[in-house]
DNA sequence: TATAATCGCGTTAGCGCTAACGTAATCTGG
DNA sequence: CCAGATTACGTTAGCGCTAACGCGATTATA
């Protein structure tokens, strides 16, 4: 097996051309006569020839490569995002390299030195566990960068986001419309940035409907179905006269579900509920689950659009950012 | 930005010594003194200078980056899987590709074109969509390939395997050892090489009981829960008797879940299920569902491991296989 | 003490490809 | 009809690194 691969060379001399008319013909560069291109080309695949894209790196100092480096692709989130990422990347003939960090900076940092010596054309960075500065050095290394979620700015990096603020506002409007007034919030884990957002999506949505937030209707929680269930249960001790809950993501918000059952509440009829992010079990669960939908492979397109743009020199990319959709089912 | 990177050259120059010197020195090979050594790599350091594996990859004719092959990282399977192979890999200080054919044959072909034009030192391949022949001319091309869930060897060819067929027969065992006379087994499509594992460890686990298996008793489906759900239906019409039902997998075995309540039975005092795969939500539905979990992280770090001992010229590696564990939850 | 083995380093020649320039032949236009 | 532009190639010089060999100085061995 592994039979010699053919080289550049050999087709040359088989075709009994130099090696560079080889070359433009393989890569359709202009200085080679259509007919003498042709029966290159139609050489070089009978011979099974395939361009070493190591030694073109090396050549052109671009390789065609690209980085994507986040927490953990075990997690259907980041998974999608390299989804559609990868996707677009394929339609121009890129490969990239897919870094999971596990959520530890040290191999955070290592994956970066990685894809450096990778010498990668560009790379994109979802959920980095770096302080700020430490981020925009990393990113700076590299030709071009795109920061999913994140606000760090600088020359060659550009930002995509998901419009968390806005997605949640939608969700307070659609329960006021519905006349929800007791409308209550499972917020998530304070150091989230996009636990952040959401509440202050919360915050925006009744100022907008002419309400005022109440701390007493705000719960830190874990975001897993055990946090959502007692974050329920607080919310309901402090709250009794609550209509309606928006939990931080769907996990919670199942939590949510359950806690509200074990407290003899029915969904939708005595409170509403709503989560984010669409998981597939929201629609499984009973009732099923009214909730805010990304794109995420969407997500992942645009950002992998958005450096491509970058790598191409089109240096100017404003923040790009992608708005969920409410997917209304029983639960409000 | 991208102040242009510094070569193993400029440390050389620096340092006052030669290029292999500094060679030597960063790979920790023998030929340098140790007081050499250390400063050499103090320097690099300070200089930010990073090996380029491109030109490493050039004149070694190594590249230290392997490539991984599957339909859809979407699908949580694939996705765990590739961080399992993946954390071997890193410590092994190995970059991956990972490609999505999209279950799409012509694409599987251009991703491995792909990586042979990346020079990829090995390659794990899952769930191909290629017929037989093909794919084993395709992983023929690589130095060194693992499939996962295949037969097909050959030189520099490894195996491994989730042992499905064992597992059903556990599963078969279980319910007997419960009491369970009419087990009947929904069987999922007729292509999937799983399926047809399972459905041999179905009819050997009957066997082994001293029982026969009846066709009636076994009934195909789509893999989604209006699928189970219909073929539990089906099933009871056929055999009101049954007392079991083992299905393909655990989306199909929430199908069944739902089949049987609709058919006023209960689970698991009249029927019991058992799915296969433990998806998260398994423990969340009502009754939680028994099903056989395999370890999907360790079987991509098994691949993985494989791959790098083929890769080290370990020749001889024989097909290993992971068993699935039955996970008894209450529908069972 | 002579000889071989070892150590610590340097030099040379590529790996497979392309950028940049060179050159002969053909074309174009006034 | 001839200067200048254009076309279709070929040649040369690296990209950054390492394998392989070279060579003097030190150390072990007979």
């Amino acid at each position: 097996m592994a039979n010699k691969r053919s080289t550049i060379e050999d087709v040359a001399r088989v075709a009994g051309v130099s090696l560079m008319t080889v070359s433009r013909a393989i890569n359709g560069r202009p200085g080679v006569g259509e007919e003498t291109r042709r029966s290159v080309i139609e050489l070089a695949e009978r011979m099974g020839y395939r361009p070493s894209r190591v030694a073109r790196g090396l050549a052109t100092r671009r390789t065609a490569t690209l980085g994507i480096v986040f927490p953990d692709m075990a997690n259907p989130f980041f998974a999608i995002l390299a989804k559609g990422a990868t996707d677009i990347a394929r339609a121009a003939d890129l490969n990239v390299f897919i870094m999971n960090t596990d959520e530890d900076p040290e191999l955070e940092l290592t994956a970066f030195d990685s894809l450096i010596e990778e010498h990668i054309d560009g790379v994109i960075v979802a959920a980095s566990r770096l302080p700020r500065r430490r981020l925009l050095e990393q990113v700076s290394r590299f030709g071009s960068a795109v920061l999913v979620n994140s606000d760090i700015g600088g020359p060659g990096i550009a930002n995509v986001d998901v419009d968390d603020r806005w997605g949640i506002l939608e969700a307070v409007k659609h329960l006021v419309a519905c006349g929800r007034r007791r409308i209550a919030f499972v917020a998530g884990p304070r150091e989230s940035g996009s636990a952040r957002r959401r509440l202050a999506g919360y915050r925006a949505g009744l100022v907008r409907a002419g309400m005022s937030p109440e701390p007493s209707l705000i719960e830190r929680c874990i975001p897993d179905i055990e946090g959502g269930s007692r974050a329920a249960a607080v919310l309901l001790s402090r709250e009794p006269s609550l209509d309606a809950i928006i939990a931080y993501n769907d996990i919670t918000a199942i939590g949510v579900l359950r806690g509200l059952a074990e407290s003899g509440r029915r969904v939708p009829a005595d409170v509403a509920v709503i989560g984010v992010d669409d998981v597939p079990y929201a629609a499984l669960v009973r009732p099923s689950l009214t909730t805010l939908k990304v794109d995420i492979s969407g997500l992942g397109r645009l950002a992998m659009g958005v450096l491509l743009e970058l790598r191409a020199g089109q240096e100017l990319a404003p923040m790009e950012a992608i708005r969920p959709q409410l997917i209304i089912r029983e639960s409000a």
